[in-house]
DNA sequence: AATTTTTTTGACCGAATGGAAAAATTCTAG
DNA sequence: CTAGAATTTTTCCATTCGGTCAAAAAAATT
């Protein structure tokens, strides 16, 4: 059931580049407007390029979106796959809300085709969702749930705790217009992540220490 | 600057009736496709009438848009204006995202749609997101930064802690199919929210404690 | 240089799109 | 019941859409 032989992998020098080159401007076009917001056309003027020239390296709409798709949830369940067991708890939680933030800083297209695609229901994602998604989430929400019962962390929802992580660090990439807006020129800058990253620090340090008051 | 005559408001008891329909149905599909990625003919079909019919009522495809996000803001907003400087700081932010999650879960096509709207940059949300919201956010932070100065809040970043609490709590709304998925069919019925309103409790009343340790 | 292969272009297709016009129908007030 | 207004339907139009095809142009191979 692997998507295989989808795209029949480049074989030239050109392919390859020009591949990539679609893949690209696809990403900035697909990411802002949906799958069926975006059109070839302006994906193919994104890359520089005919729209007939474009679907000579990818025979359909859907196929240049499926590979995008693909791509990204890979990259974006990295970190928590990372989250390892024999850590300590609150640097491991620490480290996983940085990662998460530092690419909703480095990558908030794939971020927003993400959501995009969310938002619509997930048609592309559902089995996936099920299966690889639910499995993982499953897998660190035990581990979480050890430290928990080893008292080396405040007790609480696991699963809701990866999310609020999920949320708060994705705001960043698919809220950008309004993060930016509210934040002003002043405090809207690059700096706007360093910031982020101190308060997640603190609210999950104190909301998650285990000596509570 | 307010959008004023743009619907001429209804003359008719049908008309009110069917304008109320129209934009009904075209919530629903506005919030899973964004704008450009609906079409007139599906918003009339999930209204029940032919396209023409619908273009009686709105005569094009921005003024059903339109309303619905100057419907939106003003719902969204409305939780945070009810903010109070004179209420206790913890309660105070308690029911704010507890009334927050309640319009995820109340109204998630609204949120959706606003989520669409932010994902593609906002064009139709630009000046309202850089006056009125930024100024009322710039007057909630000021209150929290009271609380904090006052020693009966932890200190953090008040614009981040916003930013927080719309992105935990909006996460329910616009990722409910990866909610749900991830739950599973045990732990993802109605119950979800509950769960998350006790989870965000949790790691907000001890986040923003201020006698830490 | 000749030939083959790969890449690009221009013209084109049928379907879907946003929307206009006008006829046909239904409603409502007198 | 009927005139006038409101509503709905039918037909239509220009544009855009996803996608094809054959020919032209470039590269690569011989």
């Amino acid at each position: 059931m692997s998507t295989d032989a989808e795209t029949p992998r480049p074989v030239t020098r050109i392919q390859r580049e020009k591949q990539e080159l679609i893949l690209e401007a696809a990403l900035d076009v697909f990411s802002q407007f949906g799958f069926r917001g975006s059109t070839i056309d302006q994906i193919a003027e994104a890359a520089g390029m005919s729209k007939p020239n474009l679907l000579y390296y990818f025979k359909s709409k859907e196929d240049i979106h499926a590979p995008l798709l693909a791509r990204i949830l890979d990259i974006w369940l990295e970190p928590l796959r990372e989250m390892n067991a024999k850590g300590d708890p609150l640097p491991e939680i620490q480290s996983y809300i940085r990662r998460k933030l530092e690419m909703s800083r480095d990558y908030p297209r794939e971020s927003r085709l993400f959501a995009n695609e969310m938002l619509r229901g997930a048609p592309g994602f559902y089995d996936i969702l099920h299966t690889e998604l639910k499995a993982l989430v499953d897998e660190k929400s035990e581990i979480i749930r050890g430290w928990m019962a080893e008292g080396r962390i405040a007790k609480c929802d696991p699963y809701h705790l990866i999310f609020s992580i999920w949320a708060t660090t994705q705001h960043y990439a698919d809220f950008d217009i309004q993060v930016r807006a509210v934040l002003g020129r002043e405090r809207g800058g690059e700096g706007r992540f360093e910031d982020a990253a101190r308060f997640l620090d603190q609210l999950y340090l104190h909301g998650l220490n285990p000596k509570k008051g």
